[in-house]
DNA sequence: GCGACAG
DNA sequence: ATCTTGTCGC
């Protein structure tokens, strides 16, 4: 029996995924990480694809640096691009990273001075099917610390959208308070948090390369004037 | 078979 | 992801 054009893909997306997912780093790795209020800290960037209506064939790739930690606008670059991989779940970064990488890329040549600490991602991080989400994956291919914040919640490895789910997120006071996704494994795969005193519905944060999940929450949390980080949030906007 | 499925 | 304006409440 042959595999489909799909499934072929996915197989062989599922393998480059464990093979980058061993160069993953989910712990702190720098100096600013570590002091409570991120002194050290000067730039955090973030990245999105936009779509427009019926097409799901050509986006606008954004990147946007902003100060730390006023969140003023210190760089911003928009470049529409023509996907050509497919949107499957679990693999949303075989689909976006070639255009974020490559944003990343053009800023590193352009303003180097520019380059973000840190950079929040649209989607997940370590919360994934395999561990191994967006945020992961272009930490890894980039090399730079990244955050996952999702803003809808994926129900995996025993995370589900339950009663006590909602009852947890209706526990959630004010912005910054928290509790843990839980796999079944044991393992605490992210965070759903709080981001703002006004947003009841939270966003889903994960390890994505470089940072903990504590210093991603707090972090998270500073870079919130609304419920989606500002260094996201940015290009929704515009 | 049915539901779920980041963006 | 996007389709979609106004409206209600603080």
């Amino acid at each position: 029996m042959s595999a489909s054009p799909e499934e072929s893909l996915v197989q062989q997306w599922t393998s480059e995924q464990a093979r980058l997912r061993q160069q993953l780093v989910e712990e702190d790795t720098e100096d600013w990480q570590k002091s409570p209020g991120f002194s050290g800290l000067e730039r955090v960037g973030g990245v999105d694809l936009s779509f427009i209506k019926g097409d799901d064939v050509n986006a606008c790739a954004q990147l946007v640096v902003l100060s730390y930690p006023d969140l003023e606008l210190l760089y911003e670059n928009s470049q529409m691009v023509t996907l050509t991989a497919p949107y499957v779940a679990g693999f949303l970064a075989f689909r976006e990273t070639p255009f974020l990488i490559e944003a990343l890329q053009q800023l590193e040549r352009d303003k180097p001075e520019l380059l973000p600490q840190v950079v929040f991602v649209d989607g997940n991080g370590i919360f994934h099917y395999r561990e191994f989400g967006l945020a992961c994956h272009l930490g890894v291919l980039s090399g730079l610390p990244c955050v996952g914040v999702a803003k809808n919640l994926l129900q995996v490895q025993g995370v589900y959208k339950s009663e006590e789910h909602q009852s947890q997120i209706a526990a959630l006071q004010k912005g910054g308070d928290s509790f843990p996704l839980t796999a079944t494994s044991g393992k605490v795969l992210g965070k759903a948090l709080r981001s703002s005193d006004k947003s009841s519905k939270p966003v889903y944060v994960s390890v994505g390369h470089k940072i903990s999940l504590d210093a991603a929450v707090r972090l998270t949390h500073s870079c919130c004037r609304y419920r989606v980080p500002e260094p996201i949030r940015q290009e929704m906007v515009q």
